[in-house]
DNA sequence: GCCAACGTTGGC
DNA sequence: GCCAACGTTGGC
């Protein structure tokens, strides 16, 4: 299994807007990086759900319904979507200012690349938020 | 509100 | 093919 994460503004979409949906087709993504990791996605693997601009922090845990298939509200290009669910939320928010205070996150995609939002999460980083947000799933 | 990072556009 | 200008993202 693969991890990873995505990022949303919550006055876009919010986590709770996302648990009230069930499910959702994360479409708009127009970044090439981006793209390619939503192509690597597979079915059944694990995403954390980043609030950008407000919050700033990683307050749940969501996963792959349906692998990469073209996005339907793209006009050209080979962009494309897939869908998530919620799994559950973090029981205590990771904020990007603890990730930034530990030397260990360093090579997080979040942190190097901050304007990219799809990435890719390694299995050691991702042990160590879920830890961090006491996640037991 | 500012600014850094970075992608895109367009002139040459 | 280079590079300046510009737009967008997203943290501060």
């Amino acid at each position: 299994m693969n991890y990873w994460l995505v990022k949303s503004e919550p006055d876009a979409y919010s986590w709770d807007q996302f648990v009230a949906d069930g499910i959702t087709a994360w479409t708009g993504v127009r970044n090439h990086m981006a793209k390619n990791n939503l192509k690597a996605m597979r079915l059944g693997d694990r995403m954390f759900y980043y609030h950008s601009n407000i919050g700033l922090e990683i307050v749940g845990v969501a996963e792959v319904a349906r692998e990469a298939y073209r996005d339907p509200t793209a006009q050209g290009g080979d962009w494309v979507c897939v869908d998530i669910k919620p799994v559950g939320p973090m029981p205590v928010p990771v904020t990007l200012a603890a990730i930034k205070a530990d030397p260990k996150f360093e090579d997080l995609a979040l942190v190097r690349l901050s304007r990219l939002s799809v990435s890719p999460v390694t299995k050691p980083q991702w042990d160590r938020i879920c830890r961090m947000g006491k996640w037991t799933g």
